[in-house]
DNA sequence: TCTGAAAGGCCATAGAT
DNA sequence: ATCTATGGCCTTTCAGA
């Protein structure tokens, strides 16, 4: 059972800045050991809270391709399936599923023909899309410093030292008191005997 | 005037995958030294290929809010004055600005009031807006080999090892032949005359 | 721009608290 | 969970091509 505090996001939020920055520096600047520092990232990648280390690139000047940005109505197909397969293909940058299960994404499209490169990813399937052309996006890594600031995954108040995490059917969870992760954890446990 | 060529590009995909690794297991892969690789990356930085080494965190552990897509009809207001404000509001994580000039984009709205976050976040301006509840996002930083490929900045074709780069006015661009550089740096000048 | 050697710094382990 | 100490690896610098 795991405890994520405000030591934790303040080194998440300066890997964001500079993913390579030594662990003792960090360590310095959070009041900590070395080894301290690096025990904590294991942690953070084991628990999934760092996906990865990685880079921001300009792609712009990278990578060619039509950019756009394609809504995806789902219906009678596999969302999972679709989304997994969209996510694979290589133009393809972000990925989002709606509430109502559609999928929808960005990508540079690769080729002349759009529409043609839109079919086969789609696998030909009878599903209606739209189609919008984009002119810029932007990811926001890290941001300022209040940008990981944790929040209770049962009220939405922010979490203080006083709060408690745990790790609830192999994700993280933050809760702001012991009873917000009672509650918590009794529906969690209430959903899994339903499903 | 700087050269990106395949070898960069690997490195590119390299770190994308994992931007704590070694230079010299990146060195051995690609058939470099480590210094040379050091180097390349230095250049890659100074060019702004590189944006930042940073980490990608699954937020939604982390930071709370309700995940909404929200899609921004702009008439009659600055774009670029917009996005900004957009961006810089530390709730959102994806940006997006259309070719028609909208602007798009992905956040987790604190609080419990959306409505309100999103009147405050848009500055009370009269502007149309669409929101959609999410349930997933994904974001692939630099996916399998050929998503890196280098395009031509004047004809969009794809550059190989006949092609050359160059940083025109700070900022790093890629032809496929040297008349397609002529061609772009002519205009560049003509642009730069103008303005 | 690259290589190779050497110096300095960084990370991971071990063992104790 | 953290610390200190240590051994080994990694990065950088520099000279030379």
């Amino acid at each position: 059972m795991h405890t994520i505090d405000e030591i934790d996001v303040e080194i998440l939020s300066l890997l964001g800045e500079d993913a390579r920055r030594p662990f003792s520096d960090i360590a310095e600047t959070v009041g900590l050991s070395g080894p301290a520092v690096s025990d904590r990232v294991a942690r953070l990648q084991d628990a999934g809270v760092i996906n990865r280390f990685t880079i921001d690139v300009d792609r712009s000047t990278i990578q060619g391709g039509v950019p756009v940005f394609v809504q995806v109505e789902v219906v009678g197909a596999d969302v999972d399936a679709l989304r997994e397969r969209i996510g694979d293909a290589d133009a393809v940058e972000h990925v989002f599923v709606t509430a109502e299960g559609d999928v929808w994404f960005y990508a540079r499209a690769e080729g002349r023909n759009v529409r043609r490169w839109l079919e086969e990813l789609l696998e030909n399937g009878d599903l209606e899309y739209r189609v919008t052309l984009m002119d810029d996006v932007e990811w926001r890594p890290s941001l300022g410093g209040t940008a990981f600031a944790l929040t209770c995954a049962e009220c939405g108040n922010t979490v203080d030292s006083e709060g408690e995490s745990a790790t609830i059917g192999g994700d993280a969870y933050h809760f702001c008191c012991s009873s917000c992760r009672d509650r918590f954890e009794t529906r969690y446990a209430r959903l899994e005997e339903g499903a």
